[in-house]
DNA sequence: ATCCGGTCAC
DNA sequence: GTGACTGGAT
């Protein structure tokens, strides 16, 4: 209840620096009615039953000449889900995500300067009462399930073939050489294209760490030619089989961030990486198509704002706050699918999309001139 | 002519 | 943030 947070939080400069301390709060779900005023103060403390207990765990220690307070991570009590958003305050930053082995990525807001403490204590009133971020977006499940339907429906390139299938009757380690390979080769290609590529490789004993080593550049740019860029390609793949070789015996990287020290593998793919040759989920493989139709629908922004999300990567901090962790591999394939034939970059197809009654962007887009060039 | 299922260097 | 890298498709 907020009195209660209140008087916690009232009490925090007393407490003895780099003690990690737990605070109580019950947050009002969103979906309740209620006027400001009562929003604004939370649950009066009757206790109803719809009403979530959190609790904030907050450590505090001293940086240089201030106090730095994190707040660790938010908790639903009942539940016990783990929820890592935390709410909006201003002058704060993000750190980079934090992942614990094999759970969920966990997020901490960073607060320094002199008025960190204040601007916690705002932040906890607003965050919980107010403006409830850690809520999903109303009627997410009714759209994941009516796009599923329009993708079981139409037919999208994207279910042909993957690079998740690639050099799927390989030993292990090959296997996933090959699908290292696969999306190092993919990005800006048909799949089509990309596996024709994986193929030629395959048959000329070239889909280990060790043949690319020793092989000629100019070999695997002829075999891998037509996927898009691909003299940088080969030298990137050139490069990455020396890596493997030498340091991970052949195999590729297990963790997120070596394999981003990888040249050519940017976030998207070592998402998609570690998903599909490891299983190890660490965070959503997010695209253009991911990136554009999660703006569209209203399901990701900018920190702490109602604006839209500028890159992939943000989108993919942002959806990864509340979407339960079982969709994070499927939204993938789905919104791949779903963009390509229907919610299409230019002149998405709204008129036959079952969720476009909820969705905020549908038919807003300019109807560009296909009839009417204005040029 | 313009658009890509991205990454990297300025 | 912006553009280069690349060639095929619409």
């Amino acid at each position: 209840m907020s009195v209660s947070l209140l008087r916690n939080t009232a009490f925090l400069p007393s407490i003895p620096l780099g003690i990690q301390t737990i605070y109580s709060a019950k947050m009002r779900s969103s979906l309740n009615q209620e006027t400001p005023s009562q929003k604004n103060l939370g649950c009066d403390g009757s206790g109803g039953s719809s009403v979530p207990e959190l609790r904030v765990f907050i450590r505090r220690k001293r940086v240089k000449k201030t106090v730095e307070v994190i707040a660790k991570e938010v908790k639903e009590e009942s539940s016990g889900k783990k929820f890592v958003r935390l709410p909006e305050i201003e002058d704060f930053s993000y750190s980079k995500d934090v992942t614990h082995s094999q759970s969920t990525p966990s997020k901490s807001v960073h607060l320094t300067g002199e008025k960190a403490l204040s601007q916690l204590t705002q932040t906890e009133i607003k965050g919980f009462s107010l403006s409830d971020p850690l809520q999903p977006p109303l009627n997410w499940e009714k759209v994941l399930e009516g796009i599923r339907k329009m993708r079981s429906a139409e037919d999208a390139p994207v279910d042909s073939m993957g690079c998740e299938k690639a050099g799927s009757s390989l030993p292990a380690k090959e296997r996933r050489f090959a699908v290292l390979v696969s999306s190092l080769l993919s990005s800006q290609t048909k799949d089509q294209v990309n596996h024709g590529a994986i193929q030629r490789l395959l048959q000329n004993g070239l889909l280990t760490a060790d043949a690319i080593d020793s092989a000629d550049e100019e070999t695997i740019k002829s075999l891998i030619y037509p996927v898009g860029f691909y003299t940088r390609k080969a030298s990137n793949l050139k490069k990455v089989a020396k890596i493997c070789l030498s340091k991970y015996n052949g195999d590729i990287p297990n963790s997120l961030e070596e394999l981003l020290l990888l040249p050519g593998i940017g976030p998207k793919m070592a998402h998609l990486v570690m998903n599909v040759a490891w299983e190890n989920v660490q965070g959503i493989c997010v695209d253009t198509h991911v990136h554009r139709i999660s703006n569209r629908l209203g399901w990701v922004s900018r920190p702490g704002t109602k604006q839209k999300t500028k890159t992939p990567e943000e989108t993919r901090e942002s959806l990864q706050l509340w979407l339960p962790k079982e969709e994070w591999v499927p939204i993938n394939p789905l919104l791949v699918g779903f963009g390509q034939t229907i919610c299409t970059p230019l002149r998405p197809r709204c008129a036959i999309c079952t969720v476009s009654d909820l969705c905020p962007s549908a038919f807003k887009e300019a109807a560009s001139p296909s009839s009417t060039p204005k040029k």
